[in-house]
DNA sequence: AATGTATTTCTACAAATGTAGAATAATAAT
DNA sequence: ATTATTATTCTACATTTGTAGAAATACATT
């Protein structure tokens, strides 16, 4: 699932809102806001992609995602990894730590997640 | 600079191959191989965008990357991350070590990348 | 009941993308 | 020279994406 940049925008406001009517989803997008019926367009287009639903409120509807950000996100990385880097998530992690893209802080914050997290897995 | 992926893939492959004629790359696409006709179509299209250019030996083009893989890649990574982690690259990080995402092994690789890298920045 | 507000559906249309045929030009091999 | 091979340019066309007007609906409020 590889959603086109206006539609994962508004997916994302739907993660991060996890459920919203449209008006809701209008008032989430900066100046200048799209037409609504652009809103409804994407949404009937996310729709038929299965990647948003919605519960009928009478005759209004509360939109929601179907696919979770973090599924979505993570094969969006694989993706990347494997066209990028072979499929080497070594060579992704070596890229990803290099000097300029990564600041010493940032690196050291990353060691930390590192080691906890192997600590966490020692269990 | 956000390549569609048939422009994409095509990078792809020269950036693997650093520089081609038309007929290595028609080589280097697995069956079924596309027309000779739509690679020229996306050179083409990637000369007008700045993605690549050539060089003339006699009437052959020999293409190059004008962008580099490095900087095309990290552009893409930084846009992930912005729109994903909110321009958290610890949250980024955190996501990218957690358990579904990267096997003990794997683990174990990134930390010792990441104690390399430190050591090499005390120079 | 009449009107304003929010929503939905349909339709439309330009731009971008994926793909390639026809025609042409240049080169290489016989 | 003649032919086969390769590359290039042009044109074309179906899909997908970005954006939204018009019309129809439903609901809320005067």
């Amino acid at each position: 699932m590889n959603l086109p940049k206006s539609e994962e925008q508004l997916m994302q406001y739907l993660w991060e809102m996890e459920r919203a009517f449209m008006k809701d989803l209008i008032d989430r997008y900066p100046e200048p806001k799209p037409a609504s019926t652009t809103v409804a367009t994407l949404l009937k287009r996310l729709q038929k992609k299965k990647a948003v639903h919605f519960e009928r409120y009478g005759s209004v509807r509360e939109y929601f995602p179907l696919i979770s950000k973090e599924v979505y996100f993570s094969k969006q990385m694989n993706g990347v990894i494997k066209n990028f880097f072979n499929n080497s998530v070594s060579q992704f992690a070596s890229f990803f730590t290099s000097e300029e893209n990564l600041s010493d802080e940032q690196l050291k914050e990353l060691q930390q997640i590192v080691e906890q997290q192997i600590n966490a897995r020692k269990k």
